[in-house]
RNA sequence: CGGGGUAUAGCGCAGUCUGGUAGCGCGCCUGCUUUGGGAGCAGGAUGUCGGGAGUUCAAAUCUCUCUACCCCGACCA
């Protein structure tokens, strides 16, 4: 491809809606341009690195035995109203009606569209396990849309769903995508983790995410430093380190405390360390006939609150909602800062790092009061034990093996063990080997393809801009002439160079823009446009034989005779492990 | 959806408080010069100042209203 007859829509101001570094890299490397919020247009070089990650997608998958189809991205409401989600799914659907005023949504998602086609389309035991996936546009009109097309509502997904007699065989597919999954990764030149993670509202019940590691990631995952445990913060489990030998029971005081309520104003106040206090959280209960109104949460000063494990107890209401100030002082009479665990009247669930401690600090249910050297049973009361608490670096791994580290991810991938939830709701089944109707177990497999590009921006940058991995960069070589107007033999050289590259196969950017263009606006350019190699053709190099080198990622350029340059440059694409 | 903010040329911004004929930098166009790290000089084009209503002799500026976009919280590839 050559520059002057290419959108090179490079910017140099940073445009002040872009505020994470890769959905300003993507604006000003010129490959998308917003249409509206969370709506992108890919720009040619953008829409190259795209087709890059979807060629890998499909090649792994359909070397794993997935079948590509092509679903709609309008569906009709009967399939959403069939499997209950019509009503469950809330704004983020985006509903239309037709001419005939019938509705229809956006299809954030397929497993409606592929259930019901695969209903109609197997009958038999058979003709499974099968498994089929697509590369589509889904909608998701999102409560916030941000950080480009990280989170956009317009967004490519690959989605697979395998089909299956039993949970024997689907655990083997989803062995198999897992693996599949991990060797996309790679390929794609990302530094990834599989972590063990929450259903959400798709329900089923095994799952793992995979998550880019980067910095600026929106989910904390967890990994233990030499086992193989890992998980997405939101489930994680682990276990704090062994806690200094108990002392004896002291004798309980009630101690003034005046304004402080927070645990840093308590601890401070006291001289005690935060780990010595029990926190208390109020938060709504499930109400009702025959369930608590409120319900009181302790966990160890230190520690923090899990949101997701504290709202899946049976107890909690959903979605999580803390007790406010008037509805704290009305049933305990006191305001949040001063509550503890003693005749609360409530349910009073402990998180295990409460559990083993003595001579603790906690609320007095009294106004500007705080109980000193507390101890369970004699002082404090809870009524069960869970776990409620965010890991924190250090802990022990559940499985006993190594301690957990603490990374930023973004989730980029996402396998879920189905079983029979839309099979049974939508009476997708197959005959078994007897003959009898059984519903089908499914499982379901989601790659954020758009979001994998700007994944790997947040992944691999510079200053200078992006540097991507070799496998989806949207040329693999720049080539630079130098003076070529007042050189014939830059000119000549260059066009030849071109011109075999292309041959061999290489992707090639020829930056042939006119004498306008400085030579410091190209190198900014490919710089920026993250192109993995450099060639730049020069008088001053030929008059030596040369061609000069630099990679991406180098700090200097190297001089490659002229006659060299193919068989190196073959070399350098060969050995950045594409 | 709650809270905060912004809207002026393609992009980044000033001007708004204190009303008086629309500015700067980058980019773009023309010409000459320049050519190894985002060139110089000269000339030029581009604005319903987000929309609507109001106050006023006069509104980018004051008032009301609508809209769009961004940031902070709960979901997800």
């Amino acid at each position: 491809m050559r520059s002057s007859q290419y959108l090179i829509a490079t910017v140099k101001e940073t445009p002040a809606d872009a505020e994470v570094i890769s959905h300003q890299l993507m604006l000003r490397a010129g490959l998308i341009r917003k249409l509206a919020s969370g709506l992108y247009t890919w720009l040619p070089a953008g829409l190259r690195v795209l087709h890059k990650v979807q060629q890998i997608v499909r090649e792994e998958m359909d070397s794993a035995g997935a079948m590509e189809v092509s679903m709609p991205v309008v569906q009709p409401s009967d399939l959403w109203l069939e499997s209950g989600r019509w009503d469950q799914m809330g704004p983020e659907l985006l509903r239309i009606k037709d001419r005939h005023d019938r509705d229809f949504c956006l299809g954030p998602t397929h497993e409606e569209v592929i259930t019901d086609l695969i209903r109609n389309e197997l009958a038999s035991y058979k003709q499974l396990p099968a498994n089929f996936y697509q590369i589509q546009t889904k909608f998701r009109d999102e409560r916030r849309p941000r950080f480009g097309i990280m989170r956009a509502r317009e967004f490519l997904m690959k989605d697979a769903y395998s089909f299956h007699i039993n949970e024997e065989s689907l655990r083997q597919t989803y062995e198999v995508m897992y693996e599949t999954y991990s060797r996309i990764f790679t390929r794609l030149g990302l530094d990834f983790r599989a972590v063990l993670a929450d259903t959400g509202n798709i329900g089923g019940s095994t799952s793992h995410e995979f998550h880019v590691l980067a910095d600026s990631g929106e989910d904390a995952i967890v990994f233990s430093s030499s086992g193989d445990y890992a998980a997405n913060m939101e489930l994680a489990t682990g276990q704090l380190p062994e806690q200094p030998p108990d002392e004896q029971e002291r004798v309980v005081q009630h101690v003034a405390t005046g304004e402080a309520g927070s645990i840093e104003e308590v601890s401070g106040q006291l001289q005690c360390p935060a780990e010595r206090l029990v926190k208390t959280l109020i938060v709504r209960g499930v109400g009702g006939d025959d369930g608590p109104e409120l319900v009181a949460l302790l966990i160890r000063g230190d520690q923090t609150f899990n949101d997701v494990k504290i709202e899946k107890l049976p107890q909690v209401a959903e979605p999580l909602t803390l007790a406010s100030d008037e509805e704290v002082r009305k049933a305990i009479g006191c305001p949040p800062g001063c509550i503890g665990p003693l005749d609360l009247g409530l349910p009073v669930i402990a998180d295990h790092s409460v559990t083993g401690l003595r001579n603790f600090v906690c609320g007095a249910n009294r106004e500007g009061y705080h109980l000193v050297d507390a101890n369970w049973g004699r002082d404090a009361r809870y009524d069960e034990t869970a776990d409620l608490r965010n890991v924190q670096e250090g802990d022990l791994a559940p499985d006993g093996e190594g301690t957990l580290s603490i990374k930023r991810g973004i989730e980029v991938g996402h396998i879920f063990q189905l079983g029979r939830k839309y099979s049974q709701a939508m009476n997708a089944s197959v005959l078994d080997e007897n003959g009898r109707s059984v519903a089908m177990t499914m499982g379901c497999y989601g790659i954020g393809v758009s979001r994998i590009v700007a994944a790997a921006i947040e992944q691999n940058h510079d200053e200078r801009g992006i540097i991507w991995p070799e496998a989806i960069a949207p040329f693999q070589v720049a080539l630079i002439p130098l003076g070529a107007h007042k050189s014939t033999e830059v000119a000549e050289r260059s066009e030849a160079l071109y011109r075999e590259l292309r041959e061999t196969g290489i992707e090639v950017l020829f930056d042939d823009r006119d004498k306008k263009t400085s030579p410091g606006v190209k190198f900014a350019d490919m710089e920026l446009m993250g192109i993995p190699h450099r060639l730049v053709v020069s008088e001053r190099g030929l008059n030596e034989g040369t061609i000069e080198y630099r990679g991406r990622r180098d700090r200097d350029s190297r001089h490659i005779p002229v006659h060299e340059i193919l068989p190196f440059l073959d070399d350098q694409l060969g050995n950045s492990g594409v």
